[in-house]
DNA sequence: TCAGGTACTATAACAGATCAAGTACCTGAT
DNA sequence: ATCAGGTACTTGATCTGTTATAGTACCTGA
């Protein structure tokens, strides 16, 4: 991080909340992993991009620690779909680690605002 | 993260994060480097601490880049202190980081909002 | 005397993120 | 008919911040 100037920072500053994004927009409904990683790219405005290598691996990661299950989309022609619904376990996390955030972003709130 | 349920999630959460938190914490005035660690243990309160390790990387890091100056202090007796001073380019760098986490923030306020 | 805190450093290993590349399908423009 | 570009998923190597672990050295209070 830190380049000379001009981009690049804002790399890792998504860093290990990866998953916990992932679960967050499975909330409300099934979605497909292209569909997620559009939806946090868009979110995001262009900056900040997940990179879909980093969301696979994160789904993969989440299916196997059974916060996720993964099935395929029924579609007879064209791309196949891979959808991803959250379980409850993985509800249960999400929560927690929601709350995780909430405390890790105002430590960072406090020390950026450089108090004695 | 997400282990099976316990603790251990915290670690990554300030990932990428540490130097602009250096460089916050040097903001007021010079602080050795044992100084800025127990700092932000103190404003992390226990959970969320960044280990030692982490930090003299960061220093050596900032050092590098220039974003900080290091000087001994004059302890005549005692342990040595080497203390930190943030120069111009730090405090450039740090504003744009500052800028940069709090892009970072929104985003993921909204994405684990769960809106559509 | 000795536990525990202060203070700094170095090396190897871990794990999440990224790079780079590939496969395959589809649509719209030339 | 071709071809660029978007959709959609996957894999293997690599990068890098963080951590584990260990070490050195000094000081204070019990």
């Amino acid at each position: 991080m830190t380049e000379e100037l001009g981009d690049a920072f804002a790399s890792d500053l998504l860093r290990g909340h990866t998953d916990t994004i992932v679960l967050g927009v499975l909330q409300r409904r099934d979605r497909y992993g292209f569909e997620i990683y559009k939806a946090i790219r868009d979110a995001a405005g262009g900056d900040h991009e997940i990179k879909e290598a980093t969301l696979y691996a994160a789904y993969r990661r989440l299916e196997k620690d059974g916060l996720v299950e993964a099935y395929w989309g029924d579609e007879t022609q064209g791309g196949r779909r891979k959808y991803y619904r959250i379980t409850d376990a993985g509800r249960a996390v999400f929560r927690r680690n929601v709350g995780a955030w909430r405390a890790t972003r105002d430590i960072i709130d406090t020390l950026l605002g450089s108090r004695d």
